[in-house]
RNA sequence: GCGCCUGUAGCUCAGGUGGAUAGAGCAACUGCCUUCUAAGCAGUGGGCCAGGGGUUCGAAUCCCUUCAGGCGCACCA
């Protein structure tokens, strides 16, 4: 639909500009749009307004232009109408009979219809959730988790080649800090009344990892210094959270392509050699005992030190090492999806893949504001340091996966969301994902009715031999424009970087629906109108299916 | 003090790479189940887009400024 009216201006542009004498450098990529109400027409161009002042003539006049070497060239045939209207918007109303070759060209090839290519196989790593492996994710890390999983699932629809990636912070002190928990808490509990170290970590999967060691290895280590099983508390404990961070996610429906190790870059000697890299581009320096990175130079407000003082290598050292090792696998695009309180880090983050040549477009944050989670209408308190937050495998269990998933799509990522957990687990119109589904759902139901009664003529595939101009009432009209419009909605969503989109737009498409469906019947006694109806169902259908499936959320057959 | 984000209907939020009369859901009120799932539908009301200035043919959108809220400003991770 947007690419036959790029093609038609696009033409029409290219007669005009020989007796226009549009100066040079003027941009003429054509922005086409749905237009804010149906009533001004299916889609519409601001196309004659922003030629306005490099021609020096007013835009309508433009705009007549225009549509008139459109019609002259014979290129309206696909119109009812097209229109000048406002301050020189051009309205393109389609015919019935566009419609229908639409609608039918969507049933054909669904995948063909509605993912717009606009990858080209190009290569994209997100990184996402990459919680440290010291406690269970939490409802925050859900967050992270929907929304890097959906925008994998858009991209990768979108023709690009998606790799989703979970970095390990396994080699600081966070994990000793867990260790040196676990380890106090294991003295402890076999009466080695030893002191709990002063920032540890205070879950309760503390004490079930330590009661787990005493269960497996009894009181081996009772009075043994933590300098000597260190490690052994250290390894147990990180590798028992990350194995149980794995199951959350799993079970929270979101797989990722690698786990990459912070540990193995250092074993693999990757933060040094990239660091060797930055040292021969003149690029580090010491200074007060310190290595630093110039970070400066490439729009950071500051130097950053890399090696301490002490020789101990900061945590953007290793950051560094892993951003190069991204660049060296040659990724076209690199999204890291980030907490909104770690937006401080971008400038530096920025400057290290700036100085190894990335362009600056080509790497991308998205930063994901915090949750609060309502229960009864009252925010439910939240805090690190008492261990008091809600845990994703919490929310999982009270709500379920898909509405989780749902519900963390329907704001913008940088926006703060209210997780109402009552809401959530209602399953009633203020749920939108049982709104959703319902439709489709009930669209399920349509086709076990018509396969008993015997309805010939549409099957769920195929269009041969039915007529689709048996859809005119004004409810089908408005629903085939929508569904036309799911691929512009979707490379919106795909170059921005926005799966929130896609959840607006699947509310709006089942809303049609279910109206539609309250006001007609599609199983009539008139076969060849079923017929059609069932097309336009089933066209339906494979838009919340493909929508929902960009999600990350089911598309249940019953409910 | 410096930086980033946010401020849109009673509530929660879309719209933000400038475009037409600013939208949705919820809440409130009124109707609709002998017919394909009422987890649904139809209707009604609701707004100085935080305030002020600027750029523009055109600003919720861009720029400046004030106010309010959040988050960052480590040789922590």
């Amino acid at each position: 639909m947007k690419q036959e009216i790029i093609d038609i201006v696009q033409a029409a542009l290219k007669r005009l500009e020989k007796q226009w004498e549009l100066p040079e450098g003027i941009k003429t990529n054509i922005e086409v749009e749905i237009p804010r109400n149906e009533s001004l027409g299916d889609i519409t161009t601001t196309l004659a307004m922003s030629l306005a002042k490099a021609l020096k003539k007013p835009p309508r006049e433009i705009a007549g232009e225009i549509v008139n070497t459109i019609k002259a060239a014979g290129r309206d045939n696909i119109f009812e109408k097209i229109e000048v209207a406002g301050a020189g918007f051009i309205n393109f109303t389609f015919k019935r009979e566009y419609l229908y070759q639409s609608l039918e060209r969507l049933l054909s090839n669904e995948y063909l219809f509605l993912r717009v290519d606009i990858g080209n196989g190009r290569k994209v790593q997100i990184e996402f959730v990459s919680a440290n492996p010291t406690g269970p994710l939490h409802i925050g890390h859900g967050r992270g988790a929907a929304v890097g999983n959906a925008l994998s699932n858009i991209l990768q629809a979108a023709g690009y080649k998606v790799q989703k990636e979970y970095y390990i912070n396994d080699a600081g002190v966070q994990v000793k800090m867990l260790g040196q928990s676990v380890y106090a808490k294991y003295q402890q509990a076999l009466g080695n009344d030893i002191k709990f170290p002063e920032s540890g970590y205070h879950g309760a999967y503390i004490e079930s990892i330590s009661e787990e060691i005493i269960k497996n290895t009894g009181n081996k280590y009772l009075g043994t210094s933590f300098d000597e099983c260190g490690n052994f508390f250290m390894n147990y404990a990180y590798k028992k959270m990350l194995a149980q961070i794995a199951d959350d996610l799993r079970d929270f429906g979101v797989a990722f392509d690698k786990w990459q190790s912070e540990k193995e870059l250092y074993e693999k000697g990757d933060v040094d050699d990239s660091l060797a890299v930055l040292r021969q581009m003149g690029l580090l320096y010491k200074q007060d005992d310190a290595l630093w990175f110039a970070s400066a130079k490439f729009g950071d407000d500051k130097d950053r030190v890399v090696i301490k003082k002490d020789g101990e290598y900061t945590y953007f050292a290793s950051d560094i090492a892993y951003h190069k090792d991204k660049l060296d696998r040659k990724f076209d695009t690199i999204i890291d999806i980030w907490g909104a309180d770690h937006h401080g880090y971008i400038p530096r983050l920025r400057s290290v893949l700036k100085a190894f040549g990335l362009p600056e477009k080509k790497f991308k944050v998205i930063l994901i504001q915090m949750v609060s989670l309502l229960r009864h209408g009252k925010p439910v308190q939240m805090s690190k340091r008492s261990c008091e937050f809600i845990t994703l495998r919490e929310v999982i269990e009270e709500v379920g996966a898909d509405t989780a998933k749902f519900i963390f799509l329907t704001r913008r990522a940088d926006s703060h969301l209210d997780f109402d957990i009552d809401i959530a687990k209602e399953q009633s119109a203020e749920n939108p994902v049982f709104y959703v589904q319902y439709a489709f759902a009930r669209i399920a139901s349509i086709f076990r009715q018509a396969e008993e009664k015997g309805v010939q003529g549409f099957k769920g595939s195929g269009v041969q031999g039915i007529n689709l101009a048996f859809l005119k009432e004004a409810e089908e009209i408005s629903i085939i424009k929508k569904l036309l419009q799911y691929p512009m909605l979707f490379e919106g969503a795909a170059l921005s970087f926005e799966p929130h989109r896609i959840t607006f737009y699947l509310q709006e498409l089942a809303k049609l629906f279910h109206s539609y469906y309250n006001k007609h019947r599609v199983i009539t006694d008139n076969e060849a109108l079923t017929s059609a109806r069932l097309c336009l169902c089933r066209a339906v259908q494979a838009v919340l299916e493909e929508g929902l499936k960009m999600l990350g959320v089911s598309a249940p057959e019953r409910m």
